[in-house]
RNA sequence: GCCGGAGUGGCGAAACGGUAGACGCAGCGGACUUAAAAUCCGCGGCCCGCGAGGGCGUGCAGGUUCGACUCCUGCCUCCGGCACCA
């Protein structure tokens, strides 16, 4: 045998296992199914690091232990192909969007490859191509044709420098998630999803996901943002139709001395139609409207307001009060109108301060009477109505809130509402690298559906991208020109591209029928093989495209598509990997743009993809952010060399030997903790008990302690257990030591309960709780062959200093402790 | 401000309420070598002590317990999410 040689070894099984189809699933038979899915990544361009290696080499991890384990797993992979950096690859490098993607996809395959990581390609799906886009354009027209799919004019994120609208979640503190650009406000003709409408049921099915991190599941029900309250109806002195406020505190209704209106409010240009200086403030109200929503609603941003000169009837008091305008007040929550409550709301007091307008108490605080006029903080959760007719003397609580609905109701003037902070879902995009939205416009039958025979509506290869302002799409006459599938007249197509968590948010049921060109996917392989079982992806998608994918399974299943409203049973958010960047100065995420990324071309030329796999999986626990250490990497690559340099020995051991039970127990106890380990997620600590054990019949080969077959045997288990880690070296070693089957193939070992039993074990002895001595202790012993063997200890009686022992603690196996402090009593 | 999560050797970390620091990196000492690399063996929390040994130690202060890194209460620091959401 030649020493290790990862260069010859690598290439040579990742061969076998492409030419074996070593991961394709026959999805006919789903018994002891195991669906895994890796979110499917963006073929970005950029070549993987080793910090996105994390990501896979967990999941083939994984993959391996579970097909060792018996399990009929899946474990696919595909392209979420469409994206703005396409688009600007074709900016400025002339390349077409479509060729610079699927090149890249072919690069990012042989990255996988070279990692050792099996992937199921015969279910590869590419978001980009028509075979897959078509079928986001039948679901869109599915949920246009049931109402859950819009077009509405709306004030709407607008990204300056991708020209492109965002939804709401693709806004990070008034930038854009993408290229972090201070987002402005637009009024344009949008298409939306209703997700909405489906807060309810979002909410409520995180109560069903134990498998999910609740962590995820907070950040969910923050996003949906439930809040319970009113809406209250207040006249419009001499004018029709109230104006409806959406209140959490109906209860301090009798304390709202005037109304708050967004700027975007509706009736904000008939409120303002007489007024003196309808001019100035019109003026007012378009520069606010017009302000990036990181400078308007930034926490620091000062409060601003105008008087309408309106008037509304508090429906509580009967009284006259002013209605303003103000940049406070939120356009797209609630009813984009407020009733404000000065006493009991702290922005509504600091506005009232500012303006000079009237604060007035409902809940009085006990003993600081007839503060109203001087308070300085509002007063929450304390105090006692008065002045509220039969409301007097109630406190603040649900109950009081209760009871003021129905009174509201009662009148006619409020009703109980519950709100959400979520919007509907913005999918129309200005850009062209993405899936058209199949409509038309025609001039005399208005917006029209594409016929589903018609699908797919494709995306044009000859476009000029010059990366002016608009869609490059409306600049192609020849898609751009259609005819009304009602009248057959002439009409313009809708040129808008799909955001592209449309394609992501049902990917993983177009995996089981990845070439079905009848339909979206086959319903019953999904209702078999779906929900995912295991989903792993980055927490940065803890809402954008796990929400979306909820949602679009409550909508398939809504259609009747699939059983399941849940889309993944069970999802783990790896941690990223770090390293200090020279640009930054700091310890930061590995990235390309940070400059500090580790190239694994390099490190796999050198030691071996193996080496990388063991380093990453052992740099600490995969949901934790590690730092990557480029020292360390030699502690991986040094233990699959000695691994291999013991296997070669391992035929020298003797025939017989004296320690052949202490390596079994060892063996067995290493099998039985790595089961549970892997379980459990804890790679890091696998390898930590694979090299142990390594460590252990190191020396037993090299001190000759333990037999031949015994040595073998423990080889045999280190290098099934190590499989799933370092696949290449243990294909190796295993056909070496004469294995036929591949090591995917084997059984997984199983533990000997019996084995892992001794008949002497040393005991620690603690006085007082404090460790004292160590003693010899036949395992069979009970409480007082133990506590007369720990008083034999010279060590022990010193410790204990005569004191008379009150009580004994045995832990079976571990240790004893001799209380002398009496219980007090 | 609100909601999560985390603080353990020089570093990455480990520890069903039961021997704190397994495993590894860096370091130090030694073997092999003309030498170096590679490899192998040993040491390694802090303080006192020549030593045997003893005391202290898991962010801080308390508590529960025979026993607390682990559970409870209050605080400090860092990280993440949300934030004028009525």
């Amino acid at each position: 045998m030649n020493g290790y040689d990862p260069k010859a070894i690598e290439p040579k099984w990742q061969e076998r296992w492409d030419r074996q189809r070593a991961a394709e699933v026959d999805l006919r038979n789903d018994k002891n199914k195991y669906y895994m899915l890796m979110m499917f990544p963006y073929p970005s361009g950029d070549r993987l690091h080793v910090g996105h290696g994390r990501n896979y080499i967990l999941g083939d991890a994984l993959y391996r232990y579970l097909r060792m384990r018996g399990r009929r797993a899946l474990n696919p992979m595909g392209w979420d192909a469409f994206g703005l950096p396409a688009e600007n690859a074709a900016i400025q490098r002339g390349v077409h969007p479509r060729d610079w993607t699927l090149d890249n996809i072919r690069v990012m395959k042989t990255q996988f490859r070279r990692w050792g990581i099996l992937y199921d390609w015969s279910k590869e799906i590419t978001s980009c191509l028509p075979e897959y886009y078509r079928w986001n354009q039948w679901l869109f027209l599915r949920m246009l044709e049931q109402g859950l799919a819009y077009k509405k004019k709306a004030p709407v994120n607008w990204c300056p420098n991708d020209r492109t609208v965002l939804a709401n979640e693709q806004v990070l503190e008034g930038r854009c998630e993408r290229c972090g650009a201070a987002v402005e406000q637009r009024d344009l003709e949008q298409w939306f999803l209703r997700i909405t409408s489906y807060a309810d049921r979002l909410l409520a099915g995180l109560d069903d996901l134990p498998g999910w991190p609740e962590k995820v599941k907070v950040m969910q029900r923050n996003w949906i943002g439930r809040s319970e309250g009113a809406e209250i109806d207040f006249a419009i002195v001499g004018a029709e139709g109230p104006l409806t406020v959406f209140t959490t505190r109906p209860d301090t209704v009798h304390g709202a001395t005037f109304l708050v209106l967004a700027p975007e409010h509706p009736r904000v240009v008939e409120l303002l139609a007489t007024h003196p200086e309808r001019a100035s403030i019109e003026a007012w109200v378009d520069r606010i409207r017009s302000t990036p929503r990181i400078e308007r609603e930034g926490e620091g941003t000062p409060k601003e307001g105008r008087d309408t000169g309106a008037r509304a009837l508090n429906p509580a008091t009967g009284e006259e009060i002013p209605i303003w305008i103000a940049n406070y007040v939120l356009p797209d929550y609630g009813s984009g109108a407020i009733m404000a409550v000065p006493a009991h709301d702290g922005r509504d007091l600091a506005f009232a301060r500012q303006e000079g307008l009237p604060v007035r108490l409902v809940y009085h605080p006990e003993g600081r009477d007839g503060e109203a006029t001087a308070l300085a903080e509002p007063i929450l959760g304390e105090g006692v109505i008065r002045g509220c007719g039969d409301f007097d003397g109630a406190t603040d609580g649900p109950e009081t809130i209760r009871r003021f609905i129905a009174w509201l109701e009662e009148r006619g003037s409020g009703r109980g509402k519950v709100t959400y902070r979520l919007r509907d879902w913005l999918i129309s995009r200005q850009r062209y690298w993405g899936t058209p939205i199949p409509v038309v416009y025609c001039e005399s039958c208005g917006i029209q559906s594409v016929a589903a025979t018609e699908l797919p509506v494709e995306l044009p290869y000859d476009v000029e991208l010059s990366g002016r302002e608009g869609n490059p799409l409306s600049r192609a006459s020849a898609f751009v020109a259609a005819r009304c599938p009602r009248c057959g007249g002439e009409a313009r197509r809708e040129t808008d591209t799909m955001d592209t968590f449309v394609d992501s948010s049902w990917y993983y049921l177009r995996y089981l029928s990845p070439k079905d060109g009848g339909r979206v996917f086959d319903s019953q392989l999904a209702n078999r093989w779906a929900p995912v079982d295991q989903y792993i992806g980055g927490i940065e998608h803890a809402i954008l495209h796990l929400l979306y994918a909820r949602f679009v399974c409550r909508v398939l299943h809504d259609f009747g598509l699939v059983e399941f409203e849940e889309p993944f049973a069970n999802l783990f958010n790896q941690g990223m990997i770090t390293r200090f960047s020279e640009k930054t100065g700091r310890i930061e995420k590995m990235s390309k743009s940070r400059g500090n990324t580790v190239s694994p071309d390099a490190l796999i030329e050198e030691m071996g993809a193996d080496t990388e796999r063991v380093y990453t999986l052992f740099l600490g626990p995969p949901e934790d952010e590690v730092e990557w250490n480029d020292e360390a990497v030699s502690g991986a690559h040094r233990f699959l060399q000695r691994l291999w340099r013991v296997a070669e020995r391992v035929g020298s051991a003797p025939p017989t030997a004296p320690a052949d039970a202490a390596l079994e127990r060892l063996r067995h106890a290493t099998i039985q903790r790595v089961t549970r380990d892997f379980e459990r997620f804890k790679f890091n600590t696998v390898v930590a008990a694979l090299m142990e054990l390594l460590n252990a019949l190191t020396r037993a080969v090299e001190e000759k302690t333990a037999s031949r077959l015994c040595c073998e045997a423990t080889l045999d288990t280190l290098v099934q257990l190590l499989h799933p880690i370092a696949p290449h070296l243990t294909e190796e070693l295993w056909e070496r030591r004469g294995h036929v089957e591949s090591l995917l193939d084997s059984d997984w070992p199983v533990a000997d309960e019996a084995k892992l039993k001794r008949d002497r074990l040393t005991l620690v002895i603690q006085v007082d709780g404090k460790l004292r001595d160590r003693i010899e202790v036949d395992a069979a012993w009970g409480e007082r062959e133990v506590r007369a063997a720990a008083l034999g200890s010279v060590k022990v009686r010193e410790h204990l200093g005569g004191r008379e022992v009150a009580k004994a603690v045995l832990v079976p196996g571990r240790l004893m402790n001799l209380v002398t402090r009496r219980e007090v009593s």
